[in-house]
DNA sequence: CTGTTAGCGCGTTCAC
DNA sequence: GTGAACGCGCTAACAG
C-alpha cells in the first residue's frame, strides 16, 4: 500500500506538497498537482484511514446498535439510515445487543474508543442507567425512542414513532368495527416497548368505556413461534375474544396461524390487527391489517440528525416524532353480536 | 478521552510502563500494574482505536458487502456472520451495492484504505473485472458464490450454496409430483444468480426428458410486486402451467398472490415451490414449500474463513459448498392428468 | 509555491 | 523494573 511518502519519492516533491495536492487544501502549483495526481492514480493510492482518523478524529462511520436483526422492523430502519448516510460518505457499523442490557452497556463503553463519529441506538428498554451510559460516551447520538431524561437535555436526540398511538390506532380500529372483546398480544411486560403499546391499547378501551380484562392480555416474545404457542394456549384455555391486537407483525402472523389451526376463520370469527406493517403483512391470507411504524423514515431521519450534529456542529437537542399510520387490509371484519 | 499519557501523569509512571501494564506485554512490576489498572478503571480509559490501528494494522472490523438489504436472504447471512465474528471481537461494517457493478468496484477500491481487516462479498454477478478488483484489493476475502478464476487460486475463498442444485431440487420435486408444465420465475437473465438457477431447472427437465418451453420462462426482478405483475401478465397471456419454480421466496409470495387473484387454487390447481426458505414461507396460506439455501450457515462459515486468514494467517485457498435442502410444506400437490 | 517540523495515541525496542 | 525515543501515515503551522 503506497503512502504519500512513496508518491513524494516518485515525483521528487515532498510529502507535504503531495498532501496538499491530494487534499486540495493549501497552495500547490498546477504543474505539481498534475504530476502528483497522475502518480497517485498510477500507484492506486488510497489514504490510510487510521492515519487520517488519528489526525483529525473523523472516522466516517456511524454505529447502528439494534436489539435484533432477524426482525424486518430493523432492516427497514437500517436501509433508511444507509440511504441518508451514503451521500455524506458515511458507512454503517452494525452491532446487535440481542435485547441484553449488559451487552448494550458494553457496546456503549467500547464506543469511547472513538471508532465511530456517531451512534444510532435502538433499545426495547431505556433505563436511567442506559441513558447515563449514552451521555457518558459523549458522541452524537440518536435514540429511536422517546426518553426525556431529567436534568440536561442536550446530550442526545430522539427520533421515534408514537408507540402508544400505534396501539391506540389498532385498538380503536377494532372498536370502530364493533369489537368489544379485544385481546392484547405483547412481549415481555418489563420492556418499555410493550409497556408503551399496552398504554395505547388501554387508553383506546377506556375512551370507549370498554372494561379492560387482564385475562385478555397475552405475553409472548415478539417471535412468530412464541406468539403461536401463547395464542394456542390462550384459545385452549377457553378465553373468548373477537379481535387481537398483536404488538408486531411476526406475532400477528403466529397469531393468525394459531387461530386458523384452532379452527377459527379470519376475519369472520376473529379479527387480527398487527403493528409494524412489514412485508409479512402481504404474505398472509387474508392480508393483514397493520400499523405502519415508518421505520424507514425513522432510520433516515435519525441518520440526518446524527449527520447534522457532526457536519453542522449542531449542539442543541432535537426530537422528532412520527405518527404511525393504520394500513387497512383484510384481517379485520365488522363484529355484530 | 484519557490517553496513556494521562494515566502516566496521574500514577507517576511513564507512558511506556502504562502501555505495558495495560497490554500485559513486556515486564512490569505487580505493584505498578495494580496502580495503573486501577487508575485506568477510574478514568474509564479506552484505547484510541485509530492509534492502535495505525500502529499494528488491525481494525477488528470486517466489511460485509451485499447487493441489497431489503431481502431477507441477506439478513440471515449477516446474522450468521455476526454470530461467528462476535467471539473474536470483530464487528461488521455494512455496505450495499444495490446490484450496481460500478458501486461494487467503488467499494472494493475504497477498501484499499485499510479500514477493515477482511471482506465478505456478495454479488449477483461475478465478472472477471470484479474478480480482478477483489484480488487487487489484497485483503482476506470470501465471496458467497462460486467463481474459480483462471490462473492464481490463492486470493480469495468461496463459501456458497450449490445454486443450480437448489433449482434442480425444486424442479425435480415438481416432476416427482407428476408435473410436466413447470414454469420458471427468475430475475434478470444477465445476472449469474438467475443463470445458475436456470441451469438447475433446465437440467432437471432434461433428466426427465421433459421439453423446455421458452414460453414458460418468466423474468421478473426478485421482488414480490415484480413477480406479481409478471405472473399476472403470464396468466392473462393464456400460458398454461401446473407448477411454478420461483427463484426466491418474495417472488414465490407474489406468484402465489397472483395465482389466487387470478382464480387459481394453490396447490390444487397450481403448485408453487420457491427458493431461499425464509420466514415468508411460513406466512403464506398454504405454507410455501421452499429450498433452504442455508444462508445463516454461509454467513457463519464465510466469517470463519475470513477470521482463519486473519488470525491463523492461512495463506492458501479454501472453498466450501453447501448443498441446499428442500423443505416440503403445503404449496405443491400431486398432479394427475 | 514548497519543504521542514511537530504531533495525533499507541506499541516496541533499546538503554539505564 | 522502568523510561526515553522513535515510527505507524497523515495534516497543519510555520519558515523559506
Amino acid at each position: 500500500m503506497p503512502t504519500i511518502y512513496d508518491i513524494a519519492e516518485k515525483t521528487g516533491y515532498s510529502a507535504s506538497t503531495v498532501a496538499r495536492a491530494l487534499s486540495g487544501k493549501g497552495y500547490c502549483s498546477p504543474r505539481a498537482k498534475a504530476v502528483i495526481l497522475e502518480a497517485a492514480e498510477i500507484m492506486a493510492y488510497v489514504p490510510h484511514q487510521a492515519a487520517k482518523t488519528l489526525k483529525n478524529n473523523i472516522t466516517n462511520k456511524i454505529m447502528m446498535c439494534i436489539p435484533d436483526i432477524m426482525n424486518p422492523y430493523y432492516f427497514e430502519m437500517i436501509h433508511g439510515a444507509a440511504m441518508a448516510l451514503e451521500p455524506f460518505g458515511y458507512s454503517i457499523l452494525l452491532e446487535y445487543t440481542m435485547h441484553s442490557p449488559e451487552k448494550e452497556l458494553e457496546v456503549l463503553d467500547s464506543l469511547k474508543g472513538h471508532f465511530v463519529d456517531g451512534v444510532i441506538f435502538g433499545s426495547f428498554d431505556y433505563t436511567p442507567g442506559l441513558i447515563e451510559a449514552i451521555k457518558d460516551m459523549g458522541l452524537p447520538t440518536v435514540i429511536t425512542s422517546y426518553y426525556q431524561s431529567p436534568g440536561s437535555f442536550n446530550d442526545y436526540d430522539c427520533v421515534y414513532v408514537d408507540q402508544p398511538r400505534a396501539a391506540w390506532l389498532a385498538t380503536r380500529h377494532c372498536l370502530e368495527k364493533g369489537h368489544k372483546k379485544i385481546a392484547f398480544l405483547g412481549g415481555d411486560a418489563r420492556e418499555q416497548n410493550t409497556r408503551e403499546r399496552f398504554e395505547g391499547y388501554k387508553r383506546a378501551l377506556e375512551e370507549q368505556l370498554v372494561p379492560l380484562s387482564k385475562s385478555l392480555v397475552i405475553h409472548a416474545d415478539f417471535t412468530r413461534e412464541g406468539a403461536y404457542r401463547a395464542v394456542t394456549e390462550f384459545l385452549q384455555h377457553g378465553e373468548e375474544c373477537t379481535a387481537v391486537v398483536a404488538c408486531n407483525d411476526l406475532m400477528g402472523v403466529g397469531c393468525m396461524k394459531a387461530c386458523v389451526d384452532f379452527g377459527l376463520k379470519v376475519p369472520e370469527e376473529i379479527s387480527i390487527v398487527a403493528l409494524d406493517n412489514t412485508e409479512y403483512c402481504l404474505c398472509t391470507t387474508p392480508a393483514m391489517t397493520s400499523v405502519d411504524m415508518l421505520q424507514g423514515q425513522v432510520g433516515q431521519e435519525a441518520a440526518s440528525f446524527v449527520i447534522d450534529r457532526i457536519v453542522n456542529k449542531r449542539n442543541f437537542q432535537k426530537n422528532m416524532a412520527f405518527s404511525p399510520v393504520l394500513v387497512e387490509r383484510d384481517s379485520v371484519a365488522h363484529w355484530t353480536t
